[in-house]
DNA sequence: ACAGAGTCCCTAACGGCGTTAGGGACTCGT
DNA sequence: ACGAGTCCCTAACGCCGTTAGGGACTCTGT
């Protein structure tokens, strides 16, 4: 009988609202906390109802996971193919750290979102402009996606644990490295020797030492003249 | 009262035998269908009692987590080093691509268990035998674990998909180059136009294609007589 | 104006989950 | 003989994903 907040008329929960809350859930809660009935609560509904709008808990994921790869804007098209890929990957790196778990939601999904779908388009583009061959674009396109979600997966679970234990990161390298010191030497005498190397650069500077592998890997592809 | 099965005196239920008892659910039932209540009928005993062996499912998967990375063996000390990283990382990917949902489990665990350590341990120090200096290896070993994780991680999903809905692996790829055909070419020139080659060689090809971009791009961090 | 279809949310309940509390049977050292 | 320790149990907690069935509302055709 009350106007309520809306007058019911219109949906006024969309499966965009849907993502969104499950995207406040997320950072709330992380992966392990997002429940069915928390999203609901979130956009003020009863758990049941979202069944509605959404076939399963996976396909709310499956919006989620578009949400997660919306809002990663591509590097300026400026420079040779070096430095443009070098900002995809970056970008991509930087915008799954910046949400909780996102690495985890992502990990396992197949089906690419329109916004996922969108970067690849352009940066298929832009390999095929710095003059690879198709079959190569695409190649290196899955090349530089499994690597970068594969360091990111390995390198956002300490920082979850971080957040839980409430130590910072410097922290967890350090005890990381502590527990390579505490290996019998006799057993394992490189993890002991090479501990500090295994745990010391921060993240960011493993990252783009892969990558920059990969990148000169990559130019082999090139005929000279094109570096 | 009855002599039962053993005869009650030893513990007959190892952390150990917890391990391979997962390893069987996930086999059979997948991760998502491995819960604690499972894994204790696996061992003929109850939930409750897993308790006293183990601190928390996630230790439980702990303890899955080193299971599925037992029985890598490492490649022959023969060949360049080329050869015995292309071997670490072909056997890496096909064990973990043996066993169900592997690259799942593993995915987001910090902690590498003694199996995993023994294969650190050997891929480093044939890392600094090859030329590469402490630092380099440490950080060579960090990109070639998430490049094949990461890999793995997409590849597997799929399968699984293919698995639920009994349709085999060609026509999984397939129906991926469909979709791809079938968006608006408009605003996915590219992706419409590479269906074939992003969805079209086989993934072993894909994986060996990134692993040969990878390797080259570390010889360059070799001196030249050492390729 | 009224019937029907369609939309969108509800309550209630199902079986299964991780985890804890408390207890019972058994073996051992003293 | 006894207490400590080991290893498993039953019972229950609150949470989960999901389904069945229904109630209120808006649109449409006649």
């Amino acid at each position: 009988m009350p106007a309520d907040e809306q007058d019911a008329a219109q949906p006024a929960l969309t499966r965009e609202a849907l993502a969104q809350a499950a995207l406040r859930v997320l950072e709330r809660d992380g992966l392990a906390g997002l429940s069915m009935r928390k999203v609901a609560a979130e956009v003020g509904v009863k758990a049941a109802s979202l069944y509605w709008h959404v076939r399963n808990k996976e396909e709310l994921l499956d919006l989620l996971n578009d949400a997660l790869m919306a809002g990663v804007e591509a590097p300026p098209r400026t420079g040779d193919w070096r430095v443009q890929l070098r900002g995809y990957c970056d970008r991509h790196r930087a915008h799954l750290l910046g949400r909780r778990d996102a690495a985890k939601v992502v990990a396992g999904r197949l089906a690419p979102g329109p916004n996922l779908l969108h970067l690849m388009e352009d940066q298929l583009d832009r390999l095929r402009g710095a003059g690879f061959s198709a079959a190569d674009a695409a190649m290196v396109s899955y090349l530089l996606g499994a690597y970068v979600q594969g360091f990111v997966l390995q390198e956002q679970s300490p920082m979850a644990a971080a957040e839980t234990t409430g130590t910072g990161r410097r922290a967890v390298a350090d005890a990381a490295a502590e527990r390579f010191r505490a290996l019998p030497a006799d057993e394992f005498p490189r993890l002991v020797a090479m501990a500090d190397e295994l745990t010391g650069p921060d993240l960011d500077a493993r990252f783009a030492f892969g990558l920059e592998r990969i990148l000169d890997g990559l130019a082999a592809l090139l005929p000279a003249e094109r570096r």
